[in-house]
DNA sequence: GGAGACAACTGGTCAATACCAGTTGGCCGA
DNA sequence: TCGGCCAACTGGTATTGACCAGTTGTCTCC
């Protein structure tokens, strides 16, 4: 006999008092899902742990299968439980933050170290490792208007992943008008010490501005893969526009990143 | 009869004639939805149109009526439809993004509006509205520590609901040092005309910094409703600390956002 | 002793069915 | 004419039963 059926008379009770409060009846998914979440809070499924099969739920509370199941997708889509077919479902460790360094675009920790990345890297103590490919392509509408280029201009594309002590943790691509790229080490894979930034400004394109647009979404099924993203966890978009000296844009530079791993901080003066 | 029934023949004969690639059967309620999603963006089912009910469905494909609402739980979840009880379900709207201004922050543009909402409200043309409500407690350690004051300390905090043309778009949650806002407007509901940072700065701290950190995550259940969001759709969280002349933090400012309806646009130096 | 088969778990998918609960519009009676 | 009721839609919740598909430990056979 499960918890449940007490629960519902109660509800079913206090219907037939015609209590003029708004309290809905609670369906037994949402109670399950309650209950569970409950005792995950209070530490009795720590970290980790694997919880109570589907079987054994459907044993404890009384209820069908199904309904566990519904009640189970609730915590999955919260981000709560992690389930592996054919292993069971496990409390979601919740993984460490790495908090986006408030200076990580100023000259002097860019010429610090290899790039904005791998100075992050550097400021929260993780092994960092990045893998790119690099095409050229024909700028679409956003990217020109964004870099200020004719639609149709050809463009440096640089796809990147950047791993965390080996976790994928942050997909970037990097659009740069041909005629800032061309010849230079920014068409090959590793750009070297102090990152892409330093090879432009090298070039003569002093860097003056960051302009970053920040927004959240859910991960898209690809995005999903290759940043390993369990159920229930949205993405972090940022979109940078490098502008140089004279107003220039010189990068556009979008960033998916996982939202349970990673905060932006960033410092702003009130005048 | 479905147009599933050929679909899943296929794959059963792929299946036996051991093709070495990795293909995978396909499930129903994945297909329904694939072929739903793929009308949704051909604009067979616009923007905003009741999409066949799930009776409909389970003629149409030859399934199961579960299996359909599964097939719709995946869009529901991905914010692709909205679902009413009674009703039916719709194409979701792309709703406008309200993009927060570069310079919210700058004194320029606190003396120009009522205060930050208000000013991106100005900003963006939409119609302002905000709900608040002002308590007291003991500072707990996360807040104590921003403030970089003792915890237990009283601090006055307000809680605050904005909303854009009459929807809910924002929450807001500040605290400030008792010591600070005592026998002040800051106490009141209503700060008065440039809001409660320029209530601060009259009251000798003029403000030269804000720190802002932001992330993203699923709305709580409590979230969910105020800001009623749809399923599927993540919040920004920004947490912002004003900073006083001398470094003093004067403000803690907990933000929650609809990542549907804001995107965030900061400028930085690359100094 | 080691490799492989297999049993016994785990979750994943799907059907058929029943009834509850909002919404809507039309019909009927006052 | 107008108000209210009700039928016929819509989605929401839950059951029972079945079988598929990964994982893992054990047991047997070589």
């Amino acid at each position: 006999m499960g918890v449940l059926t007490s629960a519902r008379r109660d509800q079913r009770e206090r219907r037939v008092t015609a209590v003029a409060d708004n309290a809905r009846r609670v369906p037994a998914y949402r109670q399950v899902a309650d209950d569970l979440r409950a005792r995950i809070v209070s530490g009795e499924y720590p970290s980790g742990s694997l919880i109570p099969s589907e079987r054994e739920l459907v044993e404890e509370f009384g209820i069908s299968r199904p309904t566990v199941r519904n009640a189970l997708d609730l915590l999955r889509n919260e981000g709560v439980i992690l389930v592996e077919h054919g292993r069971g479902a496990f409390v979601r460790p919740t993984p460490t933050v790495h908090r986006l360094a408030r200076n990580r675009l100023s000259r002097k920790a860019r010429e610090d170290n290899q790039g904005t990345f791998l100075g992050d890297a550097a400021t929260g103590g993780w092994t960092p490792s990045v893998s790119v490919r690099v095409r050229f392509e024909s700028a679409d509408e956003r990217i020109a208007g964004l870099l200020a280029i004719a639609p149709g201009t050809e463009v440096c594309v640089r796809d990147r992943l950047m791993r965390a002590d080996g976790i994928p943790v942050q997909l970037a691509t990097s659009w740069l008008p041909r005629d800032i790229t061309r010849d230079s080490v920014l068409e090959q894979m590793d750009t070297g010490p102090g990152g892409a930034y330093a090879r432009i400004e090298e070039m003569g394109h002093r860097l003056t501005m960051f302009e970053e647009l920040v927004g959240s979404r859910m991960p898209t099924s690809d995005e999903l893969v290759s940043l390993q993203l369990a159920a229930g966890i949205p993405v972090l978009t940022v979109t940078r526009v490098a502008i140089a000296e004279g107003g220039r844009p010189v990068e556009v530079n979008d960033m998916v990143l996982s939202s349970e791993r990673y905060q932006l901080h960033y410092m702003l003066s009130a005048e």
